[in-house]
DNA sequence: AAAAGAGTTGGTCTATAAGCCGGATTCTGT
DNA sequence: ACAGAATCCGGCTTATAGACCAACTCTTTT
């Protein structure tokens, strides 16, 4: 599932997924989508509930001694929200309050999804087009030594 | 597949494949064309269902956390339009509004298709008869230091 | 010159998304 | 415990973008 798309968010925060996700979602037998934050930018990762089991499987099993797997653990784990929804309707999505404001689309009408294959992204339309002309948001470089055993992964 | 074409598209957008391209894909039991943002330049990429499978899978196994990969990520996953198309038909490609934007063929009628092997990209005429003419291009360069892992890949 | 294949264009129809509305359920405060 | 209020959730309506269908023109080939 790649590529972009374009929709409104209502003021109840409320969120439609697009008929290609759904079509998707059905012809793979999920019912239920996963919402969580980004470890490094304002948006929101979402996960398909069969691969966000073996994301948090492995997440999880990681030590957690160093503050860095620490950090990431809090911030994919901490704030999942499991959403299960009704595979005949139009998959409405209800985007927690703390999520919303943590990538910054209360009070927005525009999102934008980021298919990336295996899971999509949320973002609120200005902060994403600021992001493709190449401006910057906030710091970008992670500028510390990460550990191998996040090194391996991918989110 | 090599080499130039001129092809024109129409207001909704579409464009058809040129006759030669038709019959080899047709030959290479290819059904399906994926369409992305170059990230270089404002053009598009095209690449046939095969080749993407395995540029995809590359792409989104590199770790994330790494700024400027999951900026080509964003890039070429994050935009990418895959087009299934009826093998017996005219091959008629529709071009979304993000990308025709993004390659500014907005309003435009005439394309040049240039053909990479096993992929091709999409110019509008202009852009790339001025490209050619050695005329610069509002876009950015890309004068980062790239990692290992995207240093060996060929887009 | 005729015919066949390729390219281009236009029209129509359907699927999809957005906004609105009303009903239901939960929460809160008295 | 009850009433009022706020939040949550599904159905309906309308506008529009995209898919489908088909015709027309141009080029090439024999």
């Amino acid at each position: 599932m790649y590529g972009f798309n374009s929709v409104s968010i209502d003021s109840k925060g409320r969120m439609a997924l697009p008929a290609r996700y759904r079509s998707n979602l059905l012809s793979n037998d999920e019912t239920s989508i996963i919402i969580t934050k980004d470890p490094q930018y304002p948006s929101l990762k979402v996960y398909f509930g069969s691969e966000w089991s073996d994301l948090s499987d492995h997440l999880k099993s990681l030590q957690s001694l160093d503050p860095i797997v620490r950090k990431i653990q809090w911030t994919i784990l901490g704030n999942a929200s499991v959403n299960d929804f009704d595979p005949s309707g139009r998959m409405l999505v209800l985007i927690p309050s703390e999520l919303r404001e943590y990538a910054e689309i209360n009070n927005k009408r525009k999102l934008c999804l980021i298919g990336m294959g295996n899971k999509f992204e949320i973002w609120e339309q200005e902060n994403w087009s600021l992001r493709q002309t190449g401006g910057s948001l906030s710091t970008e470089i992670l500028d510390v030594v990460l550990p191998e055993s996040i090194k391996s992964m991918s989110f």
